[in-house]
DNA sequence: CTCAAGTATGAAAAATCATTCATATGAAGG
DNA sequence: CCTTCATATGAATGATTTTTCATACTTGAG
């Protein structure tokens, strides 16, 4: 750890009733980022964000035998990522194909994996 | 069932055929990046990180107030943060100052407001 | 040594989330 | 229609998180 010693110190004591950062950005943009964060902080997800990431668009079958789900299971979470935006669906014939909603959530997937390789 | 892979690492599941996944992604990254937007998915830590990635390192109290959190909360949520290792505190004098532990942390949080704006 | 400021901790209640099992829907083929 | 495959839904239970309150720790001042 390195030591502050400069004007870091200096700023604590400003008039901030509710604070700066609880307006300063929408509050509904950092509720927005919380679900979408929420939502991609689960192992299952995480594996289906993944592989549709890695191997394109999937049925909700072939996403959970990759992942290693059970079917309820993985349309439990299915519904979730769909609730948070993060994938899409569409119906081909009796299957229902799996796509990423678009390519920031694939951004986000992999600086998190590649932050927790370096750790 | 699972069988027995070569020894070595323990992976939880490997239920992936031949999956680009299962081999390219050991299960100790996953959990970390769980771990990682776990800790970010929730709305007064991602503040606190917001606060931290725009105003710059804070003590303990500066963030509460910043953020609007009562003393024993900001704590609480401070040290789920520093487990995790968002970030990084030192002490100085009385105060503890918190700073985020890497730009990994801002860069991820920019981008999941980034896609929260668009959406 | 005593006090106050700044922070952390623990425990318990409340809220949220995950997992499972059973059942329902919808589509295609006979 | 009836059946079967593919997927979704709901309810119940169990697990994990959040919140709050009270209290303890640490440091600098006097």
């Amino acid at each position: 750890m390195k030591r502050p010693a400069r004007a870091a110190l200096r700023v604590e004591r400003e008039v901030l009733p509710r604070g700066i950062a609880a307006r300063s950005l929408s509050a509904h943009a950092l509720e927005s980022a919380v679900d979408l964060l929420s939502a991609m902080a689960h192992p299952a997800r995480l594996r289906v964000l993944l592989a549709l990431s890695r191997r394109g668009p999937q049925s909700a079958g072939a996403l959970a035998e990759l992942c290693g789900l059970e079917q309820s299971a993985a349309s439990h979470q299915l519904r979730v990522l769909r609730d948070a935006r993060l994938v899409a669906a569409e119906r081909d014939g009796k299957r229902i194909i799996y796509r990423l909603a678009d390519d920031h959530v694939a951004q986000i997937v992999e600086d998190a994996l590649a932050h927790a390789a370096e750790g």
